[in-house]
DNA sequence: TTTAGTAGTTAGTAACCAGTAACTTAGGCT
DNA sequence: AGCCTAAGTTACTGGTTACTAACTACTAAA
């Protein structure tokens, strides 16, 4: 198998095992084990088990900015509101991102991790701002859906029969975001 | 020291410890380590790593839940709601707390912690609902926004200079809730 | 003074962890 | 043929992990 395939193949392994078990939980022996690999190889492509993990982790914020960028190119105003705000809940379809997501957030006990998700999530904030012409509190209520989504997938909600649950699967209407008013800066 | 005294220092630096490492980042030596005990005793004490934790995560779940139900106790309608979403933000405004949630959900991959950790959003999503009155879309964004909160603890945003900081920091006015409607079912 | 219980230890175990160094094997190029 | 590089392995390390069994020191009541 060629470098690059091999690479690919371990990347997509690993990002179910973070996602899985976090970046203490999983193990680079699972991970070789799977991808038919031995663990040794595994630290020869990707030198530290946390670079493993941040790749991952930037990868899957990464998909979700440049979906939404991509989604409101060439257009303006309330058509590039509603297609990234479309884009972004595409993109957050998909499980195993989220919970990347989420496993960079629970991570950030260590600088290193936390200094890089910050950039993520703030590469994010920035390009739905940017790209939305909401105002802040409006990015914060679309960036907080988001959040929730990220429990609900950890929750694995798909699956659960209840009210609760109904109501995390519940889709907001995309408009909504525009007629958030009224913050109070603390 | 008595055995309670002893029980509530452990779980106190216990939750430091799991809210910063998680389930598997954290160890049990250290936790014993800072306690001045054995690490034999704290397993005495609590049976298993796992058993330790999700003690610690029901808690920090159970005290935003219980909480807001005191708040919202005796009063009724808007008054209620007002009480109950103070509340609700003065107990998030505990990291610690925030972050053992987070922890929470990241630890879901293993099955007996994910069926607790549903049994914890569920009591709060129906206390909020029950509560408050709100629709479920209001509900969905009240708990959206705690889970924001979540992702900027571990981000430790109080620490940052920057415009998606500052958007984080922003406090949402709390009758917003009341006015958001419109929900489609997917 | 014995008895019962509580607070805590010592001394392990077997499994697993991330990470390293040195080696091999196979294919393409000159 | 001979060389180089890329793909991959074997064999190992030093350390940590959760968890257990068996023991001890102390206190308070009967």
């Amino acid at each position: 198998m060629s470098g690059t395939e091999r690479r690919a193949q371990v990347l997509s392994i690993a990002a179910k095992e973070f996602a899985d078990h976090g970046l203490h939980g999983a193990s680079t022996e699972t991970i070789a084990r799977e991808a038919g690999i031995t663990q040794a190889y595994v630290f020869r492509m990707f030198g530290t088990k946390k670079a493993l993990f941040l790749e991952l982790v930037e990868s899957a914020f990464a998909a979700v900015s440049d979906g939404m960028r991509e989604a409101g190119d060439g257009k303006g105003g309330l058509d590039a509101l509603s297609a990234m705000g479309a884009r972004y809940f595409d993109q957050l379809a998909d499980r195993t991102g989220l919970l990347l997501q989420l496993q960079g957030f629970a991570a950030c006990g260590d600088p290193e991790v936390r200094d890089a998700v910050r950039a993520c999530f703030a590469r994010t904030w920035d390009t739905t701002e940017d790209g939305t012409g909401l105002e802040p509190v409006s990015v914060k209520a679309f960036l907080a859906f988001g959040m929730l989504l990220n429990a609900g997938a950890a929750l694995d909600v798909e699956q659960v029969d209840a009210g609760w649950a109904d109501g995390v699967r519940t889709r907001i209407r995309p408009g909504l975001f525009a007629h958030i008013t009224g913050e109070t800066n603390r």
